[in-house]
DNA sequence: ACAAAAGTGTTAGATCTACACCCATGC
DNA sequence: GCATGGGTGTAGATCTAACACTTTTGT
């Protein structure tokens, strides 16, 4: 049989949605569904996160940026490679091994992580295959293979960037206001920041640029608009000198 | 042919090596050797990263650590994943799929870089094998494969991390002085510091622990000696909550 | 008119920058 | 006694933390 999978190569995808009104920080998930056929007489169903092989010919991020497509239909959403889980042993549970041997792969298989981000309302989820379902970080569902773990690191890599990456900017809309900023901060972060001391912050940063419009209707106060921009971003960030340590 | 090793997969590992005396930061390359054997008309001399292929039942890390044992006869150096690379044409060059086939490994080969820090001196380079030699990160010889870009990524890592990781300290003996850390920052940045007020921020961190010893001998006036405590550093950090994009 | 979210100012303490000379030792 | 690297202090500017009320709209 020759495939044109690498058979011990996979991608999986941890989708972090951030959702502004409900001020919560979610994961994309996907349903992993084996009914009884025989000869598996085990009936497996959770969750996991999206991810397939890699083909002989695609690069990882490329794999990635597939895998992703197939989901949601998008393409260009953020990603960052954010760490390879290789353990020989990470695939052992019964249901996992079964599941395995359903798909033809192997079981000593490494799989490329990437980080996703990307606003919750930006993809409609309306009649995907897979059946996809966001769910808040801090409730996730029992889920396949090691995907706890790695939707785990996957958090704590970015509550641990979001201090001084920009990268966050990406789980907001294009345009945002300093509330939505605000909470999505204190959303990754876990704790809460005094809105006067952080709105001067931010309005003294040259990348946060205020739009000439503001959004009405959707609360009472009209509220102002900002916009990231990564190219003043990547010019002050260069200059800048200071340890941190 | 039954081998323990995943034909596909290796791991290399980027070693930087600080020296204070010369203030230069360096990597440890070894050489890679294909003398003229038939069906081989090519001879093959320039320099590699340490690297070989995971052995089916152990980890990445576990394969990381054995290359550098098997290198430098030392444990536990320190070591991060770093990035995989796995673009299906990264080997290319006819030299570098002479050099495969000569090894029977696969030429679409993915591999794990990871970064390793250490002092200069605390591997002593004497008669081991592959002949290790260390070269200043900005004057690399020819390397093999894609392990220039790997080592340039890596290097531009540890630039970036440096601004808000303790991994830098590392690089530098247990026991080392403030000018010594001055030193390290100034040559992974490049730029200078200045020394009055570098030290004033070093003296308020509290997992910087002045010791009850000086170093004599090695220059005119005695010089005080420091040491870093992680666990303090991990204390003070998980308080921190400032952001600083 | 009132509910709801948007938006704003001050002060005290801490930190950052820029800048130039004295100190302790080996020779 | 002098050369060498080790080590220090001050003042002005900027940033941070802690604190509560006013503004603008939709209903």
């Amino acid at each position: 049989m020759t495939s044109k999978l690498i058979p011990n190569i996979s991608v999986d995808c941890v989708v972090f949605g951030f959702n502004p009104e409900e001020k919560l920080l979610k994961l994309l998930l996907i349903e992993r569904k084996l009914e009884a056929l025989e000869p598996y007489d085990i009936n497996i169903n959770d969750f996991k996160l999206t991810g397939f092989h890699v083909e002989k010919s695609e690069t990882l991020e490329e794999a990635a940026s597939r895998v992703m497509r197939d989901l949601t239909g998008l393409e260009n959403i953020y990603k960052k490679q954010f760490k390879i889980f290789g353990d020989p042993n990470r695939i052992n549970k019964p249901h996992d091994l079964l599941w395995m041997k359903s798909q033809n792969l192997d079981a000593r298989s490494l799989t490329v992580a990437f980080s996703f981000l990307i606003p919750e309302n930006a993809i409609n989820l309306e009649g995907k295959m897979f059946n996809p379902k966001w769910f808040p970080i801090n409730n996730l569902p029992k889920m396949a293979f090691d995907h706890d773990q790695i939707a785990g690191e996957a958090y704590l890599d970015l509550k641990k960037k979001a201090l001084h990456d920009p990268m966050v900017f990406e789980l907001l809309a294009e345009k945002f206001t300093l509330n939505e900023l605000q909470d999505l901060y204190e959303t990754i972060l876990g704790f809460e920041l005094d809105s006067r001391n952080f709105r001067r912050k931010v309005l003294t940063k040259k990348y946060i640029v205020k739009l000439t419009e503001k959004r009405v209707g959707q609360t009472k106060k009209p509220s102002q608009l900002f916009s990231f921009d990564q190219k003043i971003f990547d010019a002050i960030s260069e200059e800048n000198r200071l340890i941190n340590i």
